[in-house]
DNA sequence: GTCACTATGTGCGTTAGCGTACATAGCATC
DNA sequence: GATGCTATGTACGCTAACGCACATAGTGAC
């Protein structure tokens, strides 16, 4: 897609310094001796907007953990229309599929929101995953909370309005980033939501117009929290307490 | 709802000789060592349409193996209004929650097709899969068979037709049953979907002039498998072909 | 056979979202 | 400051699905 607009300068490599793999809720719940193991294996990357860390059907080489980005998982139909199924940020991780058993997944991972991400080789997840200990355990309960990311998605994509949806997706967005602003097109949302253009721009501009959202030119701000969870439907409260249920933030988690 | 409509005679009382647990696929992949000690504490359950299995939200104490069952997992909004997020047959298991740790999940358990079940005692079920062995894995496959079919859920929802879905639900059912018989009025079907009665009644007239199926009262035979297969969107193939990838069928499996 | 009930059929008007086409407006480049 | 590109706005007809109201047709009970 155009993901080289955002390539610009390369300002500064993201090392491990500034960018502490705790950022990752999953890396910062594991137990010290398995971040012994598993930390030094852990390579950071920077993921460019539009960037497909894996594509439908094609074996996964690396998991992924974001910082800062978020990728979606994408389902593209034979006739190119698409729909999102799940968003993974700090929260969680890309390729549950590896200790699954699948080694690959129906739908493409592509990043919506450019940042930084550390990547594991897949036979290292698989290695730790294998040792029967915290890991397991942690990235079962993050594929609950995947599940039922996804079985939200099913039942909201059924029942809401495109507004409703907006809502929800730019929920789900903010609370994956360090401030209230989206950097993404109305276009590239609607493919995420499967909807027309014509329709986010519409859902947009009422939200602009309630005092919800600012947005110019692939810059949306979100200046009233409250009310966009109001405005919202169920769908994003669900998932977020469910989530907060199977994976309670550990009490002296760093900030 | 309406169970007691189907408890009528109580027939013949299923046992182990006549229903065997290796019909469901789950039961029948798993290495005989695990089944001497897993099969001794299923207990064969006749469940009733409508009878809900497991609550949303509350603990699960049994696990469920249908064998000419149906059930389907149901998400129950704040409204009332309700869609289907996947369906487990004789090729699942209802309760992944349990190994997953969550005990529970956001939607409800609901049979949809009367039948035969096994059920296990959920701490039997998470003491062998703590073993680490061959249920680990059989069961880790499955959750990706289920997260597929919910992703491809919530595509579906999004983009194809009530005609189209209900195709899918169909070839989702018979593959479940012993027949191409469905025992569903229209109404629980479209509570299924999420959508209106009169919708289900459109598409399927429809269905019916096609000569797809034919159906009266709560009881719908397929007659044209092949032509529903065309007639359904590519949700269901993807969904299938999938399935089969991540639990391709034993070798030697009895029939 | 009558009755009551449930399942299905049908016919409104309404709405959300689609497809298409085109108009404006912000922004970068030269 | 003209040009071109991309993002957003708007309008129009169309369709699928909705909500509602009611008509018909099987089916079992008596």
């Amino acid at each position: 897609m155009d993901r080289q607009q955002l390539k610009a300068v390369p300002e500064y490599v993201p090392t491990k310094a500034n960018y502490p793999p705790e950022y990752n809720r999953l890396l910062n719940d594991l137990p010290d001796e398995v971040k012994e193991r598993i930390f030094p294996h852990l390579e950071i990357v920077s993921l460019e907007l539009g960037d497909v860390v894996c594509e439908a059907g094609s074996k996964l080489r690396y998991v992924y953990f974001p910082l800062d980005s978020i990728i979606s998982l994408l389902y593209v139909m034979e006739n190119g229309a698409s729909a999102e199924i799940a968003v993974v940020g700090n929260d969680g991780m890309v390729g549950v599929a590896l200790f699954m058993g699948g080694e690959s997944t129906t739908s493409r991972a592509v990043v919506q929101s450019a940042g930084v991400a550390y990547r594991l080789f897949g036979q290292r997840l698989k290695d730790e995953f294998n040792r029967h200990g915290a890991l397991l355990h942690l990235l079962l309960r993050y594929s609950q909370v995947l599940l039922t990311q996804m079985a939200q998605t099913a039942v909201c994509n059924r029942h809401h309005s495109i507004e409703q949806q907006l809502c929800r997706w730019l929920l789900l967005s903010i609370d994956r980033l360090s401030d209230e602003r989206v950097m993404m097109t109305q276009e590239l949302i609607a493919n995420m939501l499967g909807v027309r253009r014509e329709g986010v721009t519409d859902a947009a501009g009422k939200l602009q117009r309630m005092g919800i959202i600012n947005y110019s030119r692939g810059n949306i701000e979100v200046v009233d929290r409250k009310l966009l969870e109001q405005t919202c439907c169920e769908c994003y409260s669900v998932v977020k307490q469910e989530s907060e249920r199977l994976m309670p933030l550990k009490t002296c988690t760093k900030k």
